[in-house]
RNA sequence: UCCGGUGUGGUCGAGUCGGAAAGACGCGCGACUGUUAAUCGUGAGCCGCAGGUUCGAGUCCUGCCGCCGGAG
């Protein structure tokens, strides 16, 4: 494959070229509708025109794309996260090569998650947590690791990311209530003390409040997280099993309760339906792996839902994955090859798939924020779904 | 023509003293939401054909057919 090379991020240390920005222009609202909005959110590598999806680019790289492609599709920002960087390279190592960006070779802004999702996601791996932090094996070597909270503000230090993520306790979405309340007061004791430890140049950190979709604990967590003063916040463990619509509600109201002068973030969000809900509810900020994953086990994302594109209805299907889609599959190729190429297990179908995947959500993002800005998201929605529910092909 | 071997899902291929047909790949279908994921789940076999022995045959017997090898 030939790519263009990204001049910008040549030469360059990420450390030397970022900028601090005064903290009462971080975060502008400068449309809204309902409770949706847009505004821009400015890090120390550049501007993130808000709402935005960010694709996750987990282990430095978003999946199968060179970074300029990735930007060439609309993407303002992408996650790193801490947990995989810390074990490989070593975000040590990192910091000594000019820190995330000049290694990756991405010159925006980038938000590192701060790797609890990942310890409490494997939890076959955890052994044991207590108010210190937890200890768990990690997957590249199975060696017992401790995640505290100063230690994950140090990783995404080195990392230099442009926004880290607090350390979270995030439970799984069928515990009990005691075991939820567990979570929300230690995800506030670990907020707590990262809020204090030091950061990068420039960089900013968001707090993560828990709390499943339960009332109370989720408006406690909010109001502990909001009330240490992030430059942002998140709704982290939601959109990992539980009811929709319940979720759904849950983010209505408690988008509502996080401060509006500052960014909100729903952690891992990525289905055409849930993007538009989430913004509708007042979030500027969601990630997720659904766009890349998706496309790397087959299948495409359009305003009609997924196909599959391994299918044999595709087999003579000479249409683009969608029409009118100005992504680099859809303008050269058929549904008929790219089902060829991923049958076939040729790399260039699950690349095209996975630019297609986020053409499609950053697209359908790009969509809501000018409906807003033209009081138009209410009917930018209602339409969006109505295609979703009877789709054309 | 004779001798020997062999015939199990699309393909390769395991089936031990006869007792509910492994596995892999492929194919069909489906999942996937702060990535341990080019991953995972799931479906489909008149055991070459016809008889026979047996309570019971992919396994034993007979005949036929197809393939492979050798002899002539």
């Amino acid at each position: 494959m030939s790519a263009p090379v990204d001049e910008s991020a040549q030469g360059r240390h990420p450390h030397l070229a970022s900028g601090r920005v005064p903290s009462d222009r971080v975060f502008e609202v400068t449309a809204r509708e309902g409770e949706a909005r847009v505004g821009v959110l400015r890090t120390a590598h550049g501007e993130i025109e808000t709402p935005a999806f960010m694709p996750v680019g987990t282990k430095g790289t978003v999946k199968l794309l060179h970074p300029d492609e990735v930007r060439s599709l609309g993407a303002q920002v992408v996650l790193g996260n801490t947990y995989h960087l810390h074990f490989r390279p070593g975000d040590a190592l990192i910091a000594e090569l000019g820190g995330l960006h000049r290694f990756m070779g991405w010159s925006g802004p980038i938000l590192t998650d701060s790797g609890g999702f990942q310890v409490f996601s494997l939890r076959d791996t955890i052994a044991r947590v207590d108010d210190d932090g937890v200890t768990f094996r990690n997957v590249y070597d199975g060696a017992a690791t401790r995640f505290t909270p100063e230690l994950a503000a140090g990783i995404q230090r080195n990392l230099g990311s442009d926004i880290a993520m607090c350390l979270d306790q995030v439970p799984a979405a069928d515990v009990g209530r005691r075991e939820l309340e567990e979570a929300v007061r230690r995800t506030t004791l670990w907020a707590e003390r990262q809020a204090t430890e030091p950061r990068a140049d420039g960089q900013l950190r968001f707090g993560i409040n828990q709390g499943g979709v339960d009332p109370e604990l989720r408006r406690r967590s909010i109001e502990e997280i909001a009330g240490l003063g992030f430059d942002g916040n998140a709704i982290g463990g939601l959109a990992i099993g539980e009811d929709r619509d319940v979720m759904f509600e849950t983010t209505d109201w408690a988008a509502a309760l996080l401060p509006a002068d500052r960014p909100r973030y729903f952690m891992g969000i990525g289905d055409a339906e849930g993007i538009l809900e989430v913004i509708e509810a007042g979030i500027d900020l969601f990630d997720c792996v659904l766009p890349t994953r998706t496309a790397r086990t087959g299948s495409a994302l359009t305003a009609g839902g997924r196909l599959n594109l391994r299918a044999a209805a595709f087999a003579r299907d000479e249409r683009p994955l969608e029409e009118g889609c100005d992504c680099p599959a859809c303008s050269r190729f058929s549904r008929a090859y790219i089902r060829h190429l991923v049958n076939q297990n040729e790399l260039l179908g699950l690349r095209l798939l996975s630019l297609h995947n986020l053409r499609f959500v950053i697209a359908l993002t790009r969509g809501a924020r000018e409906a807003i800005e033209h009081g138009a998201f209410a009917a930018y929605k209602r339409e969006r779904l109505e295609r979703l529910r009877w789709p054309a092909s």
